[in-house]
Formats: structure tokens, sequence, C-alpha cells
DNA sequence: TCACGGAATATTTTT
DNA sequence: TATTCCGTGA
């Protein structure tokens, strides 16, 4: 290997001892030098450990931070890979490039928009807009006429995304995933076109927008390519095997010049194909890049024993994979157990007691966490945990972005930075008092027309009452708009208008008002309006909508609930996974087609993995699911007739009568 | 055309 | 749980 050389070389002088702290495997990863490498990292593996070390072995080998490339899938993974990174070492890997796919296409668009011919820059559209402007245009396609189900804005947005994110027409995906819409094929299309034209017109990108239009860049443009190509001198990728054919175009493009690109990730964690993410990306790897060196983590520091064993069991009846088997050398620990609860009521109080339990036995609230498949899943739980006082944070299901009255405060602030901004106008003018679909159509296209809101406003002939109610409106908006404020006062100055109106229309709305504080405190930290807007489409907070911000730090003392998918990555010592009802968990939706259920096995496996040291699945007796007309009563099939050796059973109600549970 | 209330509905969703 | 959908009356 002539990079041995180079390596020895390289390495005199150097802090930190890599050998010493990293096993074999890691050590290979963090030391390889130059061309391709995929690192198949099984759960509790130390992957984020590797990357960090690896970050910092290149930095301390004199390349240019900045010429290296960490990306990601959230924001946070990158900001924490970051902060450890130059805990380890020092404050040279902050210059580190990472961040999301999203945002570092984000970043290369804005600097070439000029040669792009989109010289106005370009507004990010989150999902939510994407779907308002869906259901918009979905109006004037079928106007109420619902003789036959038209698919919902929701799914239409996960067809025109799917199909974009796998590079597949739309008939194809229609025939493949919704079949049950084939006759609707031609409006689907018909709606495609016309949600991208709209978006062009108006200088909309939705997310995939950015992954598209940076493929096309560097493809179409070959010095452009060449120039971004030859600035990074090492990539590394987090979480392959949840990226998609885009981006693993992108990578392919981005990797052109210097050839040095790891990625990492575990086959056996891919959850989001549903997104048109594809974990044969992970497959193809050492196709795309030839003599890829293979680097199998494969030690678990994470799960007790028999933890490990169960989901090393899970996992064999997976059909296509790398092969491994995740092996520890802790000893001894807690065999999983299958708890059968009676009913859904049940299930919440044999949690709740188990809770209890470990509390008096000294296990702190937030090393215990409560998964499931479904964000709705929990809603009976979070009631019982109301009502017996334990303190609980929520991930997944509903977003803080998404709720209606943080939509509201933006879109009056979207506005000021794009006229064009319909979504946004509808939402605002809805809330004016006697304006509604009509009146707010005629004012839309009268403002985008005239470009101004006074200018538009004047052509249009509205009742003295209609002017009465968007008098403060138009204050606000001239206000905002002719003075030099701080975004923080834009912010303020809009909550005065809004606040009223969200107490008028909410009867929640102190927490609300919570939040829109904390939206503020966030908007202080920026110095431009358009940046704070970007970055809530790009980078939004995360935690789920009844938790308020700033209470982050205070969430130590907290029971965490979370969707599978949002759990992935971490870890607690406790881990109970409700709802393991065959029809739940796998979902109903996947039980005919075999690759969705494999990826639901996936799932389990992610979800079991979380745990350190106590693993629970509970299975309600039985549950009635009224979309299918069906009882479901059987535990999991990923974990039913699993040997007593690997997982234990239970049935609290019975054991009430006999012995203390 | 708008506002309101009650009913129905919900897979998962790092961007 | 939160939102959206739909029908009714003003």
């Amino acid at each position: 290997m002539p990079s041995e050389k180079k390596q020895q070389r390289d390495i005199t002088g150097i802090k930190i001892d890599y050998k010493k702290v990293l096993n074999r495997q890691q050590f290979e990863a963090v030391m390889f030098n130059g061309g391709a490498a995929l690192v198949i990292a099984g759960a509790g593996s130390g992957k984020t450990r590797t990357l960090v070390y690896r970050v910092a072995r290149l930095v301390e080998m004199g390349i240019s931070p900045r010429s290296i490339l960490l990306l990601t899938f959230t924001r946070k993974a990158s900001q924490e890979m970051l902060a450890r990174s130059i805990k380890l070492l020092d404050e040279r890997c902050r210059r580190v490039s990472g961040g999301t796919f999203h945002s570092f296409a984000n970043s290369i668009l804005r600097r070439y928009s000029g040669e792009l011919g989109f010289a106005n820059g370009f507004s990010i559209m989150d999902r939510s807009d994407s779907e308002s402007l869906i259901g918009m245009l979905r109006k004037g396609i079928r106007p109420a006429s619902t003789r036959r189900s038209f698919p919902t804005r929701r799914t239409l947005a996960n067809i025109f995304s799917k199909s974009v994110n796998k590079c597949l027409p739309l008939e194809e995906i229609i025939d493949r995933d919704y079949p049950h819409f084939g006759p609707d094929v031609e409006e689907i299309v018909t709606l495609f076109h016309q949600y991208g034209r709209h978006k062009r017109d108006h200088q909309f990108f939705d997310y995939d927008d950015l992954l598209i239009k940076l493929k096309t860049l560097l493809e179409t443009r070959p010095s452009i390519c060449k120039r971004i190509s030859a600035g990074f001198e090492y990539i590394m990728v987090d979480e392959y095997q949840d990226t998609n054919q885009i981006q693993a175009d992108i990578l392919y493009l981005l990797a052109g010049y210097h050839r040095n690109i790891m990625a990492v990730g575990d086959d056996s964690q891919s959850i989001y194909s549903f997104r048109g993410a594809s974990f044969e990306n992970i497959m193809n790897f050492p196709e795309m890049f030839k003599d890829t060196r293979i680097i199998r983590l494969e030690e678990n520091y994470r799960s007790s024993r028999p933890i490990l064993e169960l989901t090393n069991t899970i996992l064999e009846s997976a059909s296509r994979k790398y092969p491994k088997r995740l092996f520890t050398r802790r000893k001894g620990g807690d065999t999983p157990v299958l708890v059968h609860a009676t009913d859904e009521n049940g299930q919440s109080q044999f949690v709740i007691d188990k809770i209890q339990e470990f509390l008096t036995t000294g296990t702190p609230l937030n090393e215990i966490a409560v998964l499931f498949r479904a964000g709705f899943h929990s809603f009976d739980l979070e009631i019982e945990l109301g009502r017996h006082q334990v303190p609980f944070v929520k991930y997944g299901g509903f977003k803080f972005m998404e709720s209606a009255h943080i939509k509201d405060v933006l879109a009056h602030l979207r506005v000021l930075i794009n006229l064009q901004d319909r979504i946004s106008w509808y939402r605002i003018l809805n809330l004016v008092d006697r304006i509604g679909q009509k009146t707010a159509q005629a004012i839309y296209s009268t403002v985008s027309h005239a470009g101004s809101l006074t200018g538009g406003l004047s052509a249009l002939t509205l009742s003295a009452a209609q002017m009465k109610s968007l008098k403060k409106f138009i204050d606000l908006y001239i206000h905002a708009i002719n003075s030099n404020q701080t975004v923080a006062q834009m912010g303020e100055a809009v909550l005065n208008y809004y606040l009223p109106l969200l107490k008028k229309q909410y009867d929640d709305h102190p927490k609300r008002t919570k939040d829109l504080d904390q939206l503020l405190t966030i908007m202080d930290r920026y110095d431009r309006l358009g940046k704070f807007l970007e970055d809530m489409a790009l980078e939004p907070p995360t935690a789920a909508v009844e938790n308020n911000l700033a209470d982050e730090a205070e969430n130590e003392h907290r029971l965490v609930l979370s969707t599978v998918h949002s759990a992935k990555g971490l870890e607690w010592q406790v881990v109970l996974i409700i709802w393991a009802l065959d029809g739940r968990f796998p979902s109903l939706h996947a039980l005919d087609k075999e690759a969705d259920l494999e990826e639901e096995l996936r799932l389990m496996y992610v979800a079991a993995t979380r745990a350190k040291e106590r693993l629970f699945f509970i299975c309600p007796g039985h549950a009635y699911d009224r979309a299918s007309n069906r009882f479901l009563n059987r535990p999991s099939r990923f974990i039913d007739g699993m040997p007593v050796d690997y997982l234990d059973r239970h049935f609290p109600s019975m054991d009430d009568w006999t012995h203390d549970f």
C-alpha cells in the first residue's frame, strides 16, 4: 500500500493515540487513507465515534478542515459530531464542512444561482408548504365531485416525492404502490405538472428540488462540477442506507476529483424507503466506486448479551443484507420479555407500573423510553401518564413547525420576503374576519399583479366591513416593510397583531403563546429574515408539538416517547415497545408486500437495538381495526414464536392473581 | 360567501 | 391529539 509510508510520516507529532482507544476495525476505518471505503456499522458498534475520530485524524494530518465534507441526515447529528471532534482535537474541527444533503445543496445553489438562471434566488418550501400548494391545485382539478376517492394532498405529495426521489415515472409509482388510484393517473400527472409550473413561476424549491437542481448543476456544468469537487478532498457520508438515488448520484459527482469517499451505514437499519431512500444504495456502493474497501464494525458496545441475541435472531429472517452477526463481550443480563396485556389501557397501565418500578430501583426517568410504530399509538398512554403525573417528551408525530400557530406567524413574515407567496397570503387572509376563500383569491391576484399590497388593494372593491377588518393587517405590513427593523422586532410586531387572533381561535392559547415566545428567541439569533425562514424550512426544531423548545435542558428528568423512526441512533437503559401486535407493528399497510414487510422487520430491529439493559414488548390482547374491518390478536410476527431462551412471556393480568409480577 | 360546530380521520417522515 | 372535512344557518 503506497499510503502506508505517508501515514507513518504524518502520524509523528500526533496527540491522539488512536490505536489505544479504538478497536481494530474502528482503527482501520479511522486510518483509512484515500480511495473509497464502505463502513458497515452495526447497531451500537461505535459508528459516530469512528466518524468523530476520523474527522480529528484527517485534521490532525493537516488536511484543510474546509475541504473535509461530512454529510449527515440531520443538522443535530453533524453538530454533535463536530462538537465531539472539537473536544477531541481542537478548534480547527469547527471549520469542517458539514451539514445535511439539503443544506449543502442549498448553499451551493445559492452560490451559483446567477449562473443557473434564477438570479432572484429562491424560497424553500417545506413539506407542509408543498402539501398546501398541492391541496390548492387539487381543488381546481376535482371541484368537490367525489364520485370516487381521489388521493389526498398528503398522498399526492408522497407520490410526487417518491417519483422524484426514485427517478421513476409517476405512472410506475402509482402502479406499484397505489394501484387503487390507477383510474386517476391522468389527473395526478396533470397535477404534478401544475405543481412544477407553479414552483417555477414563483421561484420555489421544495426539498426534492434542492437535490435535483444540485445534481443537474453538477451534471451539466463540468467546469463548476470540477471546481466544487476539487474543493472537497475527503468526503464522508453518514446513514448511507437512507440515501436515495439522487443523493448517490450527487456523491459520485462530488467525489469525482479526489475520489476519497467514505460511506458509513447499516443496511439492516434502512427504514426510510417510503421516502425514496433505497437501501440498494449501500449494496451498490462497491460497484459505484471500484476497489471499495469494506470495513465491518461488529462489536456491539450497547446492549446486554440477551438483548443482542434476540435482535440478531430477529434480523436473521431478513433476506438481503450484508452478512453480519454482532457480538459483545458483556456477560449476564436479563432476557427480553413479551408482555401480553389485556387491551390498550392494560398496556398503558403496565407501562406505568413498570416505569414506577424502575424509578424506585434507581433507574432515572430519562433512561427509559417507550417506542411505537406510529405517532398516534401513544395517545392512550399519554393520557395515563398525565393522570399519573409522569413527565414525558414525545418525538415524532406532529412537529412543532407543523402546528397551525407557528405556520400562521411564519406566513406573515414570508410575504415580506416573497410577495408572490400565495400559500402564505391565503393563510394570512383567512385569519381576517369576513374574508374567506373567494375574497382571499381576489386580493392575492391583484396584489401579486400590482407588486405591492396597497397598490393591489386600491384596485379592489371591498366592503367597508372587510376594509375595517383588514386595516390592522395593512398597518402591520406597511410598518414592517418600511422601517429598518431587526428580525426579532419584526417577529414581535407580528405577534402583537397575531396574539389576539390566536386567543380567539384556540382554547389552549397559553401553551401556543409559549411556543411563539420560543420562536421569538430563535429569531433573535438572526440578522436576516430570509436566512431565518430558510433555516426554519431546512433545519427546523425537532421536538414534537406538545413540548416547547427551551425545555431541552429540562428533558433530563422526563420519560421519552418516540416513534421508532425518530429514535434512530439513540439508546436507553430500558426500552418498552408498545403495540407489538401483528397489524400494528408490522403495520397492516405493509402486510401484502414483501419489500414493505422487510422494512417493518428492520424497523423492529432498530427499535429493539435501542435497549441497553432491559427490553419489553407489550402486546394488547386484541384490537379492532376499523379501516380494514379486522381483529388483531397475535403478537408481532417478528417476535411471536421466538424460543423462550430468547424471549420470556408474561401475562400480567393473570400474574396479579398469583404472585407479584 | 363566510363562520361555526361536530364528526371523522390518522403509518412511519432526519430534509 | 390536532387538524381537516362537511353541512348548516346567517
